[in-house]
DNA sequence: TTGCTCCTCACGTCACGTGAGGTGGC
DNA sequence: TTGCTCCTCACGTCACGTGAGGTGGC
């Protein structure tokens, strides 16, 4: 019994700034489930669970820079329950991340202005 | 007339968190210069400067994810003296990005927070 | 029936990793 | 001379991209 909203693997590519060819190697390498009904050639149907599922995978691949095996253990270890410790421990990776953007912004900043003032002094 | 202060690649590699592989990978694409007068075979040499320059490449190619080919036109551009506007897109860049950490962060804590007060109402 | 998106191979690509076999400097 | 790091091929790998050829649903 499918819910109503299905939705095929281009809307999700769509919805989570992906392409369909990504979503099939993640399900390959077991990162996102393959549905157990599924005829062999038919169409993945997905629902609006597995996008925000998705979304919240690609973005901590992104923010933090892990390869999909990492990710991988990291999901499946949350589901487990482990759920706090692992909180924190994305919480300092993200901060640290953080952090490094911040100097790195603020290096801009001085760069900016040092580009800046040796315009003036050419005129 | 080499500077007194060469560094070999492995040097150059454990300081800025790479590999030596890695250095001679970007040097073949183009992204490092190749030094002009080195004999085919013979080690390659670097000094506290180039340390600096591919410590700013790999801190733009990580905290931006850009690829390579990105990166090294947009260090070319830097170089050409439209260095100014390039600051204002890297600040743009890099202000969106901290902004999704931030974001990630608060969904974090905000999860963090559900997932106590859950442990709380078990006992 | 016509487009469109989907499907499964399967080979290509980017950014390196990893030996194989050999040479150079403290 | 002995280790160590370096060198150059050259093939392997990860995370997909990109056709080739074919099938399914509004």
């Amino acid at each position: 019994v499918k819910s109503e909203r299905a939705l095929r693997i281009g809307q999700v590519a769509e919805r989570t700034g992906t392409t369909p060819r990504t979503n099939r190697y993640y399900e390959e390498i077991g990162l996102l489930p393959r549905a157990p009904g599924r005829e062999p050639g038919s169409h993945r149907l997905y629902e609006e669970n597995d996008v925000e599922r998705l979304r919240e995978l690609l973005s901590l691949k992104d923010l933090l820079g892990i390869s999909l095996d990492e990710l991988r253990e990291l999901a499946a270890a949350e589901s487990a329950r482990e759920a706090i410790g692992h909180i924190e421990r994305q919480l300092e990776l993200i901060r640290r991340r953080r952090k490094e953007l911040e100097r790195l912004e603020d290096e801009l900043i001085a760069k900016r202005r040092r580009a800046r003032s040796r315009l003036r002094s050419i005129h």
